[in-house]
DNA sequence: CAGTATCCATCGGGATACTG
DNA sequence: CAGTATCCCGATGGATACTG
């Protein structure tokens, strides 16, 4: 279905990693999560402007089949969501940093423009 | 067209990085590369198993747009042309290693299957 | 609030054939 | 050898409406 996680075979290590953080918003998930700890669905849309709620909720699933992230739910009214890193997906994000920093770097070479995230969360 | 990188507006460095790194084969080549310094189009063909004439050549034209990649055309016949890293392309490597060791681990975590490369190049 | 369900547009990517 | 040029398909991702 929508599990787009191939799960191998892989060429190498950072194919298979690849795999895994492939599709537009998983990185940045992954980011929120680990910033926050902690955060509800309806924080993570915030968090994320421009994001649709299937493909919130779809890299969500895909990333805690593959057991990065943790789903824990509160069974109140109104309903609630919680979403966090498991230690596989916080080792994932410690592991991007480099990458991160190198993308940083890139940024300042081509003067690339930061996302603007206004109040209401729309483009 | 077929220019897939964005060059922003980017969320963070991350989001940067997998602009440039996007793409089925991206990091293959990247790792091709590096690893031999200096490579002929038909040997990246033979070294990517798999990869179709069009994704190889789409693909290093974009990295070469993005700074990655140095391509060196020699004037003769039969014509050859050889690829290599821009020191960019190394840096980014290397800031992929980590990244690539993540997904070494996870792949002795699920248990995945390498690409087994045929002789031939086919599946 | 936290999803599900559809429908739809786009795009990455594969196969194949042709060229300088 | 090193590409170009087309055609085509499925997956990815977006918009919108509905539900427990």
């Amino acid at each position: 279905m929508a599990t787009s996680a191939r799960r191998g075979p892989y060429f190498c290590g950072i194919d298979a990693a690849m795999d895994v953080v492939a599709g537009k918003w998983k990185s940045l998930i992954l980011w929120e999560l680990h910033h926050h700890g902690t955060r509800r669905f309806a924080e993570l849309r915030r968090g994320l402007p421009g994001v649709s709620e299937k493909m919130l909720i779809q890299h969500l699933r895909e990333m805690k089949e593959d057991g990065l992230v943790h789903r824990e739910v509160h069974r109140e009214v109104p309903p609630k969501v919680e979403y966090s890193l498991t230690e596989h997906g916080v080792s994932l994000n410690t592991a991007l940093t480099s990458l991160g920093k190198w993308g940083a770097e890139r940024m300042r070479r081509i003067g690339a423009e930061k996302v603007v995230i206004t109040d209401s969360g729309d483009k």
